[in-house]
DNA sequence: CTCCAGGAGTGTA
DNA sequence: TACACTCATGGA
């Protein structure tokens, strides 16, 4: 059995056990928000700061970038690293609204990639959240939940490979990317949260 | 108390 | 290319 199998074998297992799960269906505003939040930290925490920047007005692009920075940390410090991701969500939202504009729609998914990857702030995961949840791309996330997972299932390509496999074996559909990550993800919640995956049985996938 | 969470940038070899 | 280090709060 090889990588590729692997891969597939693991797709129709969380897919037979979750269904289609519409993931992280936000607007495109908080889905960029979100993603530079989410760096390093629980999910409660970003749910819990997006709620005070909506709370304060400041849960725009367009507010984060008027807003005096000490007015925005004070909002997303439950996630940590509260200046340095306030740093990198001004410079985002500023290089969206300033560069981009409302041309974002029509710039092509790798050449927009690209763009955002220039940005100091932005990795392979906040460019491909952005990417495949605020703007329906066709791309899938990489992060630290998919690469525990399909360590489980004795898959250990180099996450550049990884991702480009995800997307052929998922036919380059957003809505199957989208809801196969958010299944990667529900899977690690429920049988992954301590290091041993004792109740893990995704290995059992490999035969 | 210790450990780590849906990262990314910088410096070093 | 491959690590070690930094940023920092909060929950287990």
């Amino acid at each position: 059995m090889n990588e590729t199998d692997r891969v597939h074998n693991l797709i129709s297992f969380l897919d037979s056990g979750y269904g289609y799960i519409d993931w992280w269906n936000a607007g495109f505003d908080e889905v960029v928000i979100g993603a530079i939040l989410t760096q390093q930290t629980r999910w409660e925490n970003v749910t819990s700061a997006l709620r005070r920047l909506s709370e304060a007005d400041l849960n725009t692009l367009e507010s984060i970038c008027t807003a005096e920075p000490e007015m925005i940390e004070a909002c997303i410090r439950c996630t940590g690293f509260y200046r340095i991701k306030t740093a990198r969500l001004r410079r985002l939202a500023g290089f969206i609204i300033n560069e981009l504009g409302s041309t974002i729609r029509e710039i092509p998914t790798d050449e927009l990639r690209e763009a955002l990857l220039t940005i100091n702030g932005v990795g392979e995961e906040t460019a491909d959240s952005i990417l495949c949840y605020g703007l329906f791309r066709e791309t899938f996330v990489i992060d630290a939940y998919t690469r525990k997972v399909c360590r489980c299932a004795g898959i250990t390509l180099p996450d550049r490979e990884l991702r480009r496999l995800f997307l052929e074996l998922l036919d380059h559909d957003n809505n199957r990317l989208r809801s196969c990550h958010g299944q990667i993800i529900e899977y690690a919640k429920e049988y992954c949260a301590s290091k041993k995956c004792s109740t893990c049985n995704i290995q059992a996938l490999n035969g």
